[in-house]
RNA sequence: GGCGGGAUGCCGGAGCGGACGAACGGGACUGUCUUGAAAACAGUUGUACCGCAAGGUACCGGGGGUUCGAAUCCCUCUCCCGCCGCCA
């Protein structure tokens, strides 16, 4: 959630901000709702302190006089009572704007309106040059017995797939390579529950944006994870951090649900684009003053990964109107798709400030105070997609695939060919 | 799924309508003493919000209620522990 504070100090630079994002706000009524609260407020506060010197003072009356300066207690607790409920109302009215509110973007965020004004700040890795016509994964996948995206439809329904054979032996390898590399930075391996109740989910700022995303267990309340991030970010809600655990950074393993609402007919076929897929997810709980670096510590593993499983990538930075709710600033990693001719978002990695925090009250206590922490979210591997990457990239005119060195040891094998 | 017991500050643990932001013990910090440390003694030790400040308000698992007044009484939810049942 944003802070109310920057609204009322920057009103200006916080709407231009929030509108680069795409968010119809009104600042104007915000400033007013927010003084309306903060009065009434007061006035309930004072009511409070006579109701409370009230009562203590009849505490030491007899019977007789008590019985005298009844009716003014009474009447005041009416009164209290009323404009209680009327602070009830403006904070409820006030919060319900703010919570609707993006994190605002960081300065040096590209301007525009969709992920056409992303910036590629890098380009890395050839991308291969084919002496025979590419097949795509699908084809691959069919030639190998990889994929079984017809009987996921019989037994599922459309974007779902069954992932077998090496395709599912390289699933364990990338979740294993991504845990040795980020162990060099100390992030704790972590499996995370994929339920999660609703004020888990609320915390996240998952249910205010987009709601028609996530599966919903209406009989439990319980809602099923879009990312390993939505069970781990909540772990420490109401909790203060000591300064000396900090940074505290996870590795985390778990499948992913995605209702894909509203993407009828946008990239419907294979796994791309599914409903269900594994992902290895990094998350860390920072310093305010680290977490910028901490961000790029998190693309430089992202990079890394990449680099060693030779795959051509494009890290781009991403505008205001292709970020994240949560996020003050993002970058994505595109890897190259050699049967589209062009890169395609495969990894994600955001630094969400204190947005997150400050719904979940996470904070840290250090010599100078307590202050909310800073959350980072970064993708390892998104299985799926990498495991495209990483077929396309790596064939070969037979059609069969070359796994890349770093690889291999994870895999047990150095090529998928099929008998 | 059934029955029983719990949830209080950094930790343990009392309190069960008014003097409780909370006894007592431990821990931590500061000071005295000491060459230094320990011990002993004295003191300090939560967070958030409103306010220029003085000060005020809120918080004893969450929410609601009773009362002039709730950690304390009532309702409800969640979680934890124990026993039984079922089960990968």
């Amino acid at each position: 959630m944003i802070s109310i504070e920057y609204i009322r100090q920057n009103a200006e630079a916080a709407e231009e901000q929030l509108r680069s994002k795409g968010a119809d706000v009104d600042i104007e009524h915000v400033l007013k709702l927010d003084e309306d609260q903060r009065a009434v407020l007061h006035e309930v506060e004072e009511l409070r302190a006579k109701r409370n010197q009230l009562s203590s003072e009849m505490a030491k009356m007899d019977a007789d006089e008590r019985e005298k300066r009844l009716k003014e207690a009474e009447k005041l607790k009416r009164t209290l009572k009323e404009q209680e409920e009327h602070l009830a109302e403006v904070t409820a009215e006030l919060e319900a704007i703010l919570r609707k509110l993006p994190n605002p973007p960081a300065k040096d965020v590209p301007r525009g309106q969709d992920e056409g004004a992303n910036v590629v700040v890098r380009t890395v890795g050839d991308i291969p040059q084919f002496s025979f016509e590419p097949k795509d994964y699908l084809a691959l996948a069919q030639q190998h017995d990889l994929i079984d995206i017809e009987r996921a439809a019989k037994v599922s329904g459309s974007r779902f797939g069954y992932i077998k054979n090496e395709a599912a032996v390289l699933e364990f390898a990338l979740v294993r390579m991504a845990l040795d590399e980020t162990a060099k930075e100390n992030f704790m391996p972590i499996v995370p529950p994929v339920l999660v109740n609703e004020e888990a989910m609320r915390g996240i700022g998952y249910l205010d944006k987009e709601p028609e995303q996530v599966y919903h267990l209406v009989e439990d309340n319980l809602y099923l994870v879009a990312t390993a991030e939505h069970a781990i970010v909540p772990m420490f809600k109401d909790e203060t951090l000591s300064e000396q655990e900090l940074p505290k950074r996870f590795i985390g393993f778990s499948s992913a649900f995605r209702r894909e609402a509203g993407s009828y007919g946008k990239d419907t076929k294979g796994i791309l684009r599914v409903h269900q897929f594994d992902k290895v997810e990094m998350v860390t709980f920072c310093d305010a003053a680290t977490s910028a670096q901490e961000h790029e510590r998190m693309l430089a593993i992202q990079e890394r990964l990449m680099q060693a499983l030779e795959i051509p990538y494009q890290v781009v930075h991403n505008a205001t109107g292709d970020m994240a709710f949560s996020a003050q600033n993002q970058y994505d990693i595109e890897s190259w798709i050699p049967s589209e001719g062009r890169y395609r978002e495969t990894h994600s990695t955001s630094n969400t400030t204190d947005f997150q925090s400050r719904r979940l009250n996470i904070r840290r206590r250090g010599t100078d105070g307590t202050e909310l922490v800073h959350i980072l979210n970064g993708t390892a591997f998104a299985i799926g997609r990498t495991l495209i990457a990483l077929l396309e990239n790596h064939q070969r005119q037979d059609g069969s695939i070359a796994i890349p060195k770093a690889l291999q040891p994870y895999a047990g094998f150095d090529v998928i060919a099929s008998a």
